[in-house]
DNA sequence: AATTCTCCATACTTTGGCGTATGGTTTAGA
DNA sequence: TCTAAACCATACGCCAAAGTATGGAGAATT
């Protein structure tokens, strides 16, 4: 399934895993056997790369708080004016879904869990909150003077990936207009 | 904790119960015994009121079905212009929450549930379309011609209680300013 | 007052998934 | 080739929570 003729596996395999059994069935499906059965391989294999099942999950939250960021950062084009940098955001954010990390579910997922997991949701706050600081600075450049843009253009992204919106970027044109 | 002097139960104390569960803590929180500490009370009247878990589950999701829609439109005034009444249902949306039924959280909770279970998430498929199709008309009523109206405002909605934000009518009213 | 029905408590069995122990197999290096 | 390390498979003990069986306490009916 995901290397025919080589089965050994990392770390990182496992928790890419992770990322995709998230954004498929939910929290509930992380789990060390289930995760196993995936991957083609058995529990061994898991408490060999990790101590138990705390430390995977904290680190898959670990890997996520890195990336999902700067991932999204870094494709913006830096030369843009802060209009358009605004608005180029705004379409990657509904628009750019890394498979490997499961694709546009993952964030709800993530959110779903942070209900169960104190960790989890202290993860996602820290996350929310360096996102709507660069919005706020992004819309500051960008001369957009109402205040409550940045919740809006943020609480829409949200509320379209949640709802699973084919192509949200109409709508999301749609506000950016207005704003 | 529940009632002092007569700790007699009905069916609809547990999944009143059981939403309150949900939106502080998730999917997870919805075990027999688990509630049973909450209302003070021993899975005996669990299994007394319910024949299992999945039957129990299948009645929470129905009485939100039930109740979830027409609980907010009944709010609504019917002799007020449909412009009006749009912006009512959306302030609504943002800020009506029956502490009854767990507060903001339930439905943020209800969507993570859905990730995990088919029947949840056919409901909240259903509820979805059932609150579109009746922004879509009264969008329509309204004269707002664009299109992706009605899915801007629902997914504004739907962003904004998943976040959590605490006055989410200046968002909200923000957005319905520019459409 | 006696009986029946409704509702709850307790003890038990069962199951799923975690974590451990231990041995086997592959790979890298000397 | 031999050895050691890295990696995986299998079998087991353990615990939390589901579901069951059974009895008991109150309320309602006669």
């Amino acid at each position: 399934m995901t290397t025919p003729s080589r089965p050994r596996l990392t770390a990182e395999d496992w928790l890419m895993a992770g990322f995709r059994a998230l954004a498929r069935s939910g929290p509930t499906a992380l789990k060390a056997e289930a995760l196993a059965r995936d991957l083609g391989t058995t529990k061994g294999s898991f408490y060999w790369h990790f101590t138990d099942l705390p430390d995977y999950l904290f680190r898959l939250i670990r890997l996520w708080e890195e990336r999902a960021f700067d991932a999204v950062i870094a494709m913006l084009d830096p030369a843009a004016p802060p209009r358009a940098r605004l608005e180029q955001l705004c379409m990657l954010a509904v628009g750019f879904r890394d498979p490997s990390y499961g694709g546009a579910a993952l964030e709800p997922a993530l959110r779903a869990w942070a209900l169960a997991s104190a960790d989890v949701a202290q993860a996602v706050a820290r996350m929310d909150a360096r996102r709507r600081a660069y919005l706020v600075g992004l819309c500051r450049e960008a001369r957009v003077e109402n205040p409550d843009a940045p919740e809006a253009l943020y609480a829409l992204v949200v509320g379209l990936e949640t709802l699973g919106v084919k192509d949200a970027h109409k709508t999301m044109r749609l506000v950016l207009a207005g704003i």
